[in-house]
DNA sequence: AATGAATGAGCCTTCATTCAT
DNA sequence: AATGAATGAAGGCTCATTCAT
């Protein structure tokens, strides 16, 4: 992996002619599919241009390191699952917080399932580099929005929650969601598992409500 | 890191003779040590022979590759945050339903607070290579045997929980400490975040009480 | 020398460019240095790759393992070798059967003479590796091929021989031969020693003819 | 292996007492059959002790290195062989020289039979060092013995052989033989091979007896 | 811009051998 | 005499990265 390096910028080049930026998509999907093919070990840079169908010097052109190509593959997945879990937000469904927060966890759970194995492999990547903080983040503070917006507004459902508060809830869900993906649960796609997510954050901002306990934050 | 072995056997050899044990001591030590101060980058055999004091040919002695090295310390750090769960839930203190919750809350943090990078990229390399599962798996079971118990007994306090709700119940602490110690939040130790994390489990119980759901089952 | 792979395949990228092919046939030249120099104990991947000039990456780049390049070398001996008895038979000299032997004979001998020790080391490397079946056996097929023809066409010097027969009569002859060469004896390239190899020959198809024995087959 | 030791003592203390003789036999044994199961391959001095039930450090209280228990192993097969061979001519047999031939090929080739495995890893191994010449030689020797002295005696049925025709009739014989056990060939303990082998001898012999040649010595 | 041959640091692992007990 | 834990030199091999074409 060479030695880390902190940079984010992840690729070299920005493309602005569209064979660029076809090369970069078929990098990150050759990427994707050598994931989820063989997992983590089967991740080589030459492995992964070869099955871009391009050099490993063309790789090189576009992604300043491994790490980068993992990166970049990370963001697109991110970038994906918060598009779906606005258009799900936004969407007028079920107004009230229960409603909302169960259109979100559908959402995130959905998000995880399609190329379940690739998606594994760029968790565990992400996790074993400890960049998954950084990429974490967008997503946690989308769902910790949600929930302070919950706590504001004309007529405030919640009062609005402390970091911790944020915190413990953002990461609770997408713990019990990533955990039940990474064991591979066989209720994961089920109506009880959906229902116990919503309960847990249902229950809590709840219990927030009735005693919001000492500090209190917007993030 | 080789291809992943199933194999769960980590040691080759079992140690008699009393030296024999130090050295796998020393050799684990020596993992930690290294784990902690450079992550799971500087994790080479021979970096963690060379600190803890013993000579490559010795690692290889006890230990069938460098996986094992790793497993085994995981194994073992496991099995001191279990005994001292045990020890605090055991130790008559509170027995009120959220004083146990709290007891339990405050072993694990601790459990994570120690040597707190070692512990990270122990964390780390076991889920980067899918064993995190197993390994994660008799916490959970505690966490939610813990939970059970409060469901049974003479006078329950809660219905027996499904098993849904205990992977949710379980995880979702889990998860919530678990980030905190990866991201290296500040508040980790904080009375704040341990009570967000006890509200967690307490309104998800609450919860659960006043409507248990369809299911139910005990683990 | 790894576990013995059955594979036969020894190259890992075919060379298109003719730099490529300049490098294997550095690779080659090198290793048969190395073995002519240091025999088979210095006859490691690192040493080949050092003296032919290149890179061990390079060398790994057109060979699966260690084993590739013996067998590759040995390869390219025995072709360079059939192509000399070819020749040697294929000139007009004596076309008696003697005649033939002879030359035949004359070719095996002094195609074990040239780089000896790089020979007897390739040789050695692939009897330990139970190989040399499938190397020796074009070469005993030429022997025995060459036998067959004689005992066939328009006026057959000799009936047609069983598998024993072609058998016994090529491994006697390279068997006479190999010996001398590994055991170095300084009559190899006497005309003494070559004469007994032609008699042991000649007597044995001989005795053939006059008594043809059992079981007769063509190869 | 180590460094090449040219020193041919294999034993390091001659062993007088019972006990130290049954060691050394053990571990010969163990060592014959870890050859015969694994081949060369796991040939380590290691399992050999393990196999022969002794620790590694007594194995190196009778042998100097590694290549010494493999050298004694293959001394104990010659010696047997030969004592074989050596009965098979002195029990009263057919004494014409076909007869005494065939005795000896006979014996030669069930010399080879039993443990196959282990004595063809014996051959490879020893061919492997190159000692394989002076282990060679005392079975040669008795080979050249036998037929000189078909060419000695009150009433020579033979005349003494030069010092190139025993070698080649010895090593043809062997080489045929060793060919057949190496490759494995089906017709290893057939008639008819045995019968190829003995012509090839009894023509050469005979072809010697009709035109000596020119050169003439005894060994 | 793309190619892909070449590089080489460095890792994991084996195994012959020693020596304190 | 025997034991077996410890040693460490050495070797095979990978793979991220460069650079001449």
């Amino acid at each position: 992996m060479a030695k880390p390096r902190q940079t984010i910028e992840t690729t070299r080049r920005i493309p602005r002619q569209s064979r660029a930026a076809e090369t970069v998509t078929a990098i990150l999907e050759g990427a994707a599919q050598i994931l989820e093919t063989g997992g983590l070990a089967a991740f080589t840079t030459n492995t992964v241009a070869e099955r871009a169908g391009v050099s490993i010097g063309t790789l090189y052109q576009y992604f300043t390191n491994k790490d980068a190509v993992l990166l970049a593959l990370a963001r697109r997945e991110m970038e994906i699952a918060l598009a779906d879990v606005g258009r799900a937000l936004g969407g007028g469904g079920d107004p009230s917080l229960e409603g909302r927060v169960r259109a979100m966890v559908r959402v995130i759970i959905n998000a995880f399932r399609g190329r379940q194995r690739a998606r594994k492999a760029v968790v565990q990547a992400i996790l074993a580099q400890g960049i998954g903080i950084e990429l974490m983040a967008p997503v946690a503070a989308f769902i910790a929005a949600a929930g302070a917006e919950v706590g504001s507004g004309p007529r405030p459902i919640l009062p609005a929650l402390s970091r911790e508060q944020l915190f413990v809830m953002s990461r609770a869900m997408l713990g019990a969601i990533r955990a039940a993906v990474l064991e591979e649960q066989p209720f994961l796609r089920s109506r009880a598992f959906e229902d116990e997510i919503v309960r847990l954050a249902v229950s809590y901002l709840g219990s927030i409500k009735s005693d919001p306990g000492r500090s209190r934050t917007t993030v």
